[in-house]
RNA sequence: GGUGCCAUCGCCAAGUGGUAAGGCCGCAGCCUGCAAAGCUGCUAUCCCCAGUUCAAAUCUGGGUGGCACCUCCA
């Protein structure tokens, strides 16, 4: 397969270190407050690395962390009066609960910052004795931006040598301006972990570090990890800073492939809390059905800027309401998974930098060509249980598909009126019988009040909500 | 200011040198008592200018217009 490594900004044959097997980390969610679509976006897009990437027969160990340690979750528990486990507990169930919706499925290893803090030290220790990090005065842990020849490579940026000199004069007891938190000294009574560098509380960066040396990396490796994502924005300075500590704490390189997914916006506008609820996730899911949003959000490839509007997503919705419809043609037929000339063209797009949009025409030609064939053909045996593994086989690598296709329809519509359609339904049907087509359409006007669509097939009358 | 990305049909969106995928919307037809669903057919020369080439949406240069990052951020 071929991935596109956003720091070699090419695409490249993704090779694993060792065969048959990949390690990815992903950025996770610093968890102090609601996940929003950004969120959404980012881990979907891994959950369909991983996916293509065990479809591609490897084995995939994948660790998406939690930050839950952060000044702004400090912050939010002081404003809640509340504690710091209170509120990282509740944001945590919260994304877990949100993504589980999203068909996301949870990583084999979702490490946290707190249970992490020994790996951390480790590394720090490592720095300052090899003289990449140093203490300052004030117990402050800094990593040495000019001990490292290799730092902003990764993120290809050039240091302003004015800008460079201003931002020294003007702080603290930094070497060089580019200098970064390894360890910030506590002295007051405010939240602070015992270190063997005093009381204090580990910089951002050094977090994501020591999560991937205890749990993913090997030590005799050339690389840390095989991949390590996370959104765009994180390139620099997380990435930077991340690979800056690890390349010089150990004797191994960070990641061979970065992948960097593209970010969200809300009707052209960077998203912002001020621009409303629909920034949210959990506002969003009580509108519109997570395999909806998750159709949606992945329906874009996963480099390019997403641009979120309603219109949208009402339009990517009745392309997945054909995946459905297909499922509802055969639903009920027994069938076992087997290997299909269409499993393959669609692992093969995929495999190709996750090339979502002609993995979809992929998807619409062979529900296309599956309903014509069961229009003129209403028996073709083989033929269906072809295309129920084809069905199977979306579900599996990209998650769609994944319902009662008859629940899927009737999302959102409470029992009494389920009830009361049945029998609308019911009654249109005698009248039909008895050839009264004024009263059946009169009752067809009459359910479509209730937002319900009604059509006749070989299987009866079905309905489903607009 | 620095660095980088992008610009394809009304809308969404593939396609990195060989003569424009797919979806939505629209129009016509088949099916249907009529619909709906489904199926069939129809609809773009790729922001502008110049260049390289037998050949460019795809490469180069120059415009124009969006956007992102520059130490909080998925």
């Amino acid at each position: 397969m071929h991935i596109y490594d956003s720091v070699q900004k090419a695409k490249r044959e993704f090779v694993s270190q060792e065969e048959g097997k990949v390690s990815l980390y992903v950025c996770g969610p610093t968890v102090y407050d609601d996940a929003h679509l950004g969120h959404a976006k980012s881990a979907l897009v891994f959950d369909l690395l991983a996916r293509v990437l065990s479809a591609n027969g490897y084995e995939v160990t994948y660790a998406r962390n939690i930050t839950d340690i952060d000044d702004k979750i400090i912050k939010k528990a002081a404003e809640a009066n509340k504690s710091i486990k209170e509120i990282t507990d509740f944001y945590t169930d919260a994304y877990h609960f949100e993504m589980a919706k999203l068909g996301v499925a949870r990583p084999n290893i979702e490490p946290k910052a707190t249970e992490s803090l020994e790996a951390m030290f480790e590394l720090i220790q490592k720095l300052l004795d090899s003289s990449h990090a140093y203490k300052t005065d004030s117990g402050d842990i800094y990593f040495d931006t000019s001990s490292d020849s290799d730092y902003l490579k990764l993120s290809h940026r050039v240091q302003d040598e004015n800008e460079k000199l201003q931002r020294v004069e003007s702080s603290s007891e930094k070497k060089n301006s580019a200098d970064f938190a390894l360890w910030k000294s506590v002295h007051d009574e405010s939240v602070s972990f015992d270190s063997p560098f005093g009381k204090g509380r580990p910089g951002w960066h050094i977090e994501c570090s020591a999560m991937i040396e205890k749990h993913l990396a090997k030590k005799e490796a050339r690389f840390a990890v095989d991949i390590h994502g996370g959104g765009a924005d994180l390139l620099f300075p997380h990435h930077e800073n991340e690979a800056a500590q690890t390349r010089c704490a150990t004797n191994h390189t960070l990641a061979n492939y970065w992948i960097h997914n593209g970010f969200v916006n809300i009707d052209g506008e960077k998203m912002s809390k001020s621009l409303g609820n629909s920034f949210f996730l959990r506002d969003a899911l009580k509108v519109y059905d997570g395999e909806v949003l998750r159709f949606y959000l992945l329906g874009t490839h996963y480099r390019a800027n997403f641009n979120f509007n309603e219109e949208d997503l009402l339009n990517s919705k009745k392309r997945l309401d054909k995946i459905y419809r297909l499922k509802k043609r055969l639903f009920g037929l027994t069938h076992e998974n087997q290997k299909t000339a269409f499993g393959d063209e669609l692992l093969k797009t995929l495999s190709d930098d996750l090339n979502i949009s002609a993995s979809l025409a992929l998807i619409d030609e062979m529900i296309s060509v599956a309903n014509e064939k069961l229009d003129s053909d209403a028996k073709a045996k083989e033929f269906k249980k072809e295309t129920l593994s084809n069905l199977a086989y979306i579900e599996k690598v990209l998650g769609f598909g994944v319902k009662n296709p008859y629940e899927y329809f009737q999302q959102g519509v409470d029992e009494e009126t389920k009830a009361k359609i049945n029998s609308l339904i019911l009654q249109r049907s005698e009248a039909k019988k008895a050839k009264d087509f004024a009263t059946s359409d009169a009752i067809r006007d009459e359910i479509l009040t209730y937002g319900i669509n009604i059509m006749d097939t070989a299987q009866g009358t079905l309905w489903e909500k607009i």
